[in-house]
DNA sequence: GTCTATATGTTGATAGAC
DNA sequence: GTCTATCAACATATAGAC
């Protein structure tokens, strides 16, 4: 029988406990960075009771890995596969990964590093073992950008670049964030302003760029 | 006295040997996963002669992270404080990096990876150390963007945006290459054929983006 | 300069008492 | 379920012969 402890509420269970420490830990340093003995400090227990909840190292990531997917995944997947226009998309796209990197901002960092350490057992987890098709749904949404473009609606380009425009522009201020704090002497309080803007500039940039050429001259 | 080996040509030194497998295997595992048996091994001596060379892991590591840090940084500086306008240094920026990465597609994972392990030693390295004065280098530029802009020679926009939106674009398909390529079910050549097309595609996306509102009509 | 052998420390994982 | 004590594997680093 699987455990089933009683969760009585206001007290959290050992091993939510053990996932929030994991989750804390593994974000921050990586499967291969991450020290099994600190992840049982951060939950307030010692080394074997992480074993006995979670067999292995590899198990215990597995797990987080999993819950952070299946949190950013499948809410962008129902986004993009919608009926509105692609600009509204865009839009969309854009605030939802801002509020969920501003609550999660190690997460781009965490993925890179798992998909860098295992690239083969990660697409199999992201390709095969994802329902939600994440190959079929790009396609649909490049269809649709081709269905605007022959309208006249947005500037014919290549969707693949546009797709992946859009993406670098959202997501690399969070991967480079030491970086780019350093070059702008930015505080965190001035990255998280300046992050936010961009919920606005970034799909405005974006427009601008793809803006159909002006109509013919009447 | 330090080593001074004869570098007989055409036969390359024991210490590049070592630097060149210590690159290869720091770039693509980071300092924590790279092992230094397999550096050796890479290198073809063993363990014993890489700390007779280099002291410690940590040193050799440093070494390797000078290097790539030295190769990319002053070409980029010169570029930017040069005397050409704002489009002109956007091309000249994605133009280098794209070759630069070509080359090296594992540098800005091992950067971030640097970064991320340590950010503020790696503040100290690219600050204090750093006679290019980098932030410096981004002021003026931004100034230059200013000028532009009261000119009326390109949209006005906050020009931070403008950097990181081109920063991201040149630099993101190479963080997430592995993620990319599943979701666009691309070859190696594939990648590289697309990428390349980024070298016009990015600064056409950004001068798009940024072109001047249309004057008054006469 | 280069090697073999070994010291020293860390880490993931298990045994077994309670 | 939770703990203390310990093992076995591995990694960095050093000693010392050649």
């Amino acid at each position: 029988m699987d455990k089933l402890v009683d969760q009585n509420p206001g007290e959290e269970s050992t091993e939510r406990r053990i996932l929030d420490a994991a989750r804390k830990v593994f974000y921050q340093k990586g499967l291969g960075g991450a020290r099994m003995a600190e992840i049982a400090e951060e939950a307030g227990i010692n080394k074997a009771l992480l074993h006995y909840y979670f067999r292995s190292k590899e198990q215990l990531f597995q797990r987080i890995f999993e819950e952070a997917f299946h949190q950013f995944f499948p809410k962008i997947a129902a986004l993009l596969s919608g009926p509105e226009p692609v600009e509204a998309k865009i839009r969309g796209f854009v605030s939802f990964y801002t509020d969920l990197l501003r609550e999660h901002p190690h997460l781009p960092i965490f993925v890179l590093n798992a998909i860098q350490s295992d690239p083969d057992q990660f697409a199999k987890r992201f390709i095969t073992d994802n329902p939600a098709q994440p190959g079929q749904l790009a396609m649909q949404f490049i269809h649709q950008m081709l269905n605007e473009m022959s309208a006249g609606k947005i500037r014919p380009v290549d969707p693949r670049h546009l797709i992946i425009n859009t993406m670098a522009m959202t997501i690399f201020p969070y991967i480079a964030r030491p970086l780019l704090m350093r070059m702008m002497n930015m505080t965190d309080a001035d990255f998280d302003q300046f992050v936010d803007a961009r919920r606005l500039v970034v799909p405005q940039f974006v427009m601008q760029a793809i803006q159909p050429p002006a109509p013919e001259q009447e």
